[in-house]
DNA sequence: ATCAGCATGTAAGGCGTTACATGATTCA
DNA sequence: TGAATCATGTAACGCCTTACATGCTGAT
């Protein structure tokens, strides 16, 4: 397995719910899981062929005659377990690059109102992210139905706490700064 | 200018208050900067050749003798230039990529206690940088000088609000998983 | 008919990390 | 004298994005 390519698990994490084509991965990573990672066509099919060699997922053919193949995927017992195995890695390194706090660091070497202007970008875009989060929790609140939601329920609700967080720091901010 | 290399403006931006070789650049990212973005030398002293012939930066001789030479690196009008363009550009790319997430999301193909203690884990962490974070807070508030301190402030003050959202939010998780 | 969305893939290139190579200086 | 830290740089490689190329399908 590659050192640390974690497109492989994100693939194989949604595997693990559901057979999908490379098409269907790249529409689940951009829905929810786009607050906290991001992938692309060409890193997800490349992806998909070498963990077809390495035998962590396997082809289905979805029976179409002579059109162009569409082509779903399902998850093996051996991706199952490299699944498991990272799961239960100790290590896990979120790498966090804001960009926004990068300008407000070196906002002195412009005029106030730039910054100013900086973080009214970040909370408008914030805000509108944070609106989004709050009608999938509310979504996941009103169909009460099985364990599996739960999971997806906790990040919606560490998105929405860190959210708030930052219109609250944004509040704080430019009043100091003002 | 490179397209997309952040870590020009993270040089400029420390070289706009004093001269710095790529051996001390590399420690300033270590510092409060690095709890928002990372650098290494393999992209530090490259960045710094590019910018050198891009005229951004230039180098200023420490005026060592017969010994393996010293750079000090001095920004151009140039290079101020480039950072206040940075500045005031509007797109502003926040990179987050939290592997904790993804094995949450993903955590109904283990048991739950792992996920449990993955969450552990990430808490331990949070508690200690916030730790860190609150000593850099308290050592600016007793020190009270200038204007650029502000900037560096604020920087610190997200990084407390987001990461007291983490602990709270590790709490209610624990409790609803629990 | 045409356009949006479905669907798969490749090529080029940018960005960055890790590990290595080298040597000076400082301090116990 | 030996270890830690200062200091600069390169090489190999990994990962990812963007843009492109291609064609099907379904709705208006």
């Amino acid at each position: 397995m590659a050192k640390d390519r974690k497109i492989d698990m994100v693939i194989l994490g949604l595997l693990s719910h559901e057979d999908l084509t490379g098409y269907d991965i790249k529409k689940r990573i951009d829905g929810a899981i786009s607050f906290f990672w991001k992938g692309s066509f060409g890193s997800i099919y490349p992806a998909l062929s070498i963990m077809e060699e390495e035998g962590l997922v396997k082809r289905k053919k979805a029976g179409n005659s002579g059109s162009r193949e569409k082509i779903l995927y399902h998850i093996t017992d051996r991706g199952h377990e490299a699944l498991k195995t990272w799961l239960n890695e100790e290590k896990t390194s979120n790498d966090l690059k804001y960009e926004t706090l990068l300008k407000l660091y070196f906002g002195g070497a412009e005029r106030k109102e730039v910054t100013l202007h900086n973080i009214e970008i970040f909370e408008e875009n914030v805000r509108s992210d944070l609106a989004v989060l709050k009608t999938y929790k509310d979504n996941l609140e009103g169909s009460r139905d099985n364990e599996d939601h739960m999971y997806y329920y906790l990040t919606v609700l560490f998105g929405i706490e860190t959210y708030e967080a930052y219109l609250k720091w944004c509040s704080k901010a430019k009043k100091i700064l003002g």
